[in-house]
DNA sequence: CACTTGACCTGTCCGC
DNA sequence: TGCGGACAGGTCAAGT
């Protein structure tokens, strides 16, 4: 689900559509989703100006010009969807991507700025959430100060990646890679897609795997999340963009989802089992687990 | 401290 | 057809 190339994605369509826009009112349906006093989000949200739109990890950040900022974590089932002040929902019309109207019954934050246009934040199963935070606190947060190296990052080498995942050494290697503090922004697709490409098997203890294969999903990795972000993301329920728009990288995943289903590499049917607690999709063949 | 499991939610699918 | 249970998977709290 939404995963550093869903964020990204939808950060990229975000910092075309909200800079310049005014906020001029907001609505919530559920606490747990904006747990926010209202008198701050009066004082500086209301009137407040979009200044422009980062990316954390799996974070959005939505910044503001009353030195406040949106802090937006999608978890599982979020959306992020805008929606211009002309839009006519349904088949037919101009903008007809959206499959059905908004706000709908999962709508848990509305945004609606002064020229009439609006952002929704969907959420089917509540657990993400929006926070209103001075802008200077927010690398404070627990989140932002445990979170790791963004794995794009050109400054993010293979040594560092080797080194951090040693922290975990005595946990299967997809765990330690699903550990945001690790490195920030994998999740279950991207990292059964890079342990594909890398030919590890996900329960191998990171102490045993050679630093040869280390390398070589240091490389993996930067090559899924980059061919996800070219691919607008991966729908698989709930993600669309930021224009309500689904991604295709699922259409070009090698083992996710493709439980019975021929390896692209080698032709063995695909198995799916369970590692640290996740559904977890391998080349039975070519992902072996190594035991020292 | 290192590591694993369960809770948080809602919707869907599968077997009886 | 209805109904219970498993499952989906990001993160944090609680347990071993």
């Amino acid at each position: 689900m939404p995963e550093l190339p869903e964020v990204e994605t939808i950060r990229m369509g975000l910092s075309e559509l909200l800079p310049g826009r005014v906020v001029r009112a907001v609505t919530h349906d559920n606490p747990k989703s904006f747990p926010n006093a209202p008198a701050d989000v009066n004082v500086f949200l209301i009137g407040a100006e979009v200044v422009g739109v980062q990316r954390r990890a799996k974070v959005l950040l939505i910044e503001l010009s009353s030195k406040y900022s949106l802090v937006i974590h999608l978890k599982m089932t979020g959306q992020l969807v805008f929606v211009s002040a002309d839009t006519r929902f349904g088949a037919g019309h101009p903008n007809d991507s959206l499959i059905h109207a908004l706000p709908d019954k999962s709508t848990r934050v509305e945004f609606t700025f002064t020229d009439g246009s609006r952002l929704f934040f969907n959420d089917q199963r509540k657990f993400g959430w929006v926070r209103l935070l001075p802008t200077a606190e927010v690398p404070n947060i627990d989140f932002m100060r445990k979170v790791g190296p963004e794995p794009l990052d050109a400054s993010f080498t293979a040594g560092e990646f080797a080194e951090r995942l040693m922290r975990r050494k005595n946990t299967s290697i997809k765990a330690a890679i699903l550990d945001q503090t690790v490195l920030a922004g994998i999740g279950n697709i991207y990292a059964d897609e890079s342990l594909w490409g890398a030919k590890i098997h996900p329960a191998t203890l990171v102490k045993n795997v050679s630093r040869q294969k280390i390398s070589s999903l240091f490389t993996e990795i930067q090559y899924v999340l980059n061919l996800s972000i070219q691919k607008g993301g991966s729908s698989d329920k709930n993600y669309v963009n930021a224009e309500g728009k689904r991604g295709s990288y699922l259409s070009f995943a090698r083992v996710f989802r493709r439980e019975g289903q021929p390896c692209p590499r080698c032709g063995t049917t695909i198995v799916k089992l369970r590692v640290a607690g996740r559904g977890t999709h391998i080349c039975p063949k070519e992902q072996k687990v190594v035991q020292k």
